[in-house]
DNA sequence: AATATTAGCTAATTATGTTAGCTTTTAGGC
DNA sequence: GCCTAAAAGCTAACATAATTAGCTAATATT
């Protein structure tokens, strides 16, 4: 039974350096395998974050509060926010529980008293280094089939997939939504259904980190 | 002020693969890159869903059906909730979902009425064919940077690393609730309060895929 | 001084899941 | 042939992680 024609479905690729025999079948199995890794990735870090009593988002802000502090005179919740792509209300709610935890202290900060200015307290950076020795044989394992050549490479891939990734992201929304103009679209048929704004104004509310 | 010590956390990863000048801060640096480009790329995604009206879940849902139909006999509920790390009941709700819209069919299984047999409708290969030509564009965009040799070597690291991943979560879930046995122990009082399950019985409760 | 902007907060809501427990079907032991 | 156990999927209730809207206070602009 069954048209089975295999193949219905047009390439979802095109750039011959993702094909294979012009089959975009390993491409859409790299697509898939990034979410499988990812989602592991993320129940990884659940993992340390529970070893300390966090949810991994708690875990993941606090650890974030350490490394921006390293780098910046203040680090501030709208900071924090655009930092995770997160809201900036529920950097606030996290932040406030951490507080509460007394991992992290707020203080107004003393250049710009709109500020908040987020810190690890003494008893925050405790939890961490209690954390560390477990983490490191967890990550060990996780990390250990990376040859040192791999490491760097990943490392410079992963950079350069963030940048194309935020391109995509705005071919795509220009796709979804384009400005109306550039009238020139010679496509007749095409004429019917054309810009209008579709079934979904394809809000892209680009979600967590 | 602030006795800064600087680097007060001791190191998250110890394989010597791993770390620079003996930090491991470029390792910090990829853990965190993961999760800025898990974000991107899961807000792709969801672009791509929303092209065809629906979330980006919804849409992981329909094509995994795709993926799974073309290899196996027949997809049922929990073969799609296993293959996507979700729980069964979230796997009923979405494709009850799918099937109002038309885009999925559930029947019985005709081996095993227990089962359900999932197939996407030729609605739901056409809503798919129409969505290719946009979603060709921006992939081509996001993952322009690749060679063919990076490509390859990523589609290997990848399924090395959901590999390593899952033997990590393993040696976490143990570390986490070690199996209290090792029974030279003959402490009889301690039988009271023996096994206790700590502070947090760090469920470990593996969410998305 | 009046106005606009920015930072953060609270409240309400939404999206994305999960666990518990039920029904139906199948499989196994007797 | 039964009776029990297990498996598949469903419904319902709930949990978690996040958002948007709109408020207040501090700062910047005119």
């Amino acid at each position: 039974m069954a048209d089975t024609s295999k193949a219905p479905v047009p390439l979802t690729v095109s750039r011959p350096e993702l094909l294979e025999d012009g089959s975009d079948r390993s491409f859409r199995q790299l697509v898939h395998a990034l979410f499988g890794f990812l989602s592991r990735h993320e129940a990884v870090r659940a993992g340390h974050a529970a070893r300390i009593g966090l949810a991994g988002i708690e875990y993941s802000v606090l650890i974030s509060i350490g490394h921006l502090e390293a780098e910046e005179r203040s680090v501030s919740v709208n900071r924090l926010a655009t930092h995770l792509h997160l809201s900036g209300p529920f950097i606030t709610t996290v932040t406030n529980k951490l507080e509460r935890l007394g991992l992290v202290s707020k203080e107004p900060d003393a250049e710009d008293r709109r500020r908040v200015k987020l810190r690890i307290t003494a008893e925050g950076w405790r939890r961490l280094s209690e954390l560390a020795p477990v983490q490191r044989q967890v990550n060990d394992v996780q990390f250990g089939p990376l040859s040192t050549d791999e490491f760097r490479l990943l490392n410079d891939i992963m950079a350069r997939l963030i940048d194309s990734s935020e391109r995509a992201l705005k071919l795509q929304a220009f796709l979804a939504d384009p400005p109306e103009a550039a009238p020139p679209a010679p496509l007749p048929a095409a004429a019917a259904g054309k810009a209008k704004d579709k079934d979904k104004p394809p809000r892209l509310s680009r979600r967590p980190a």
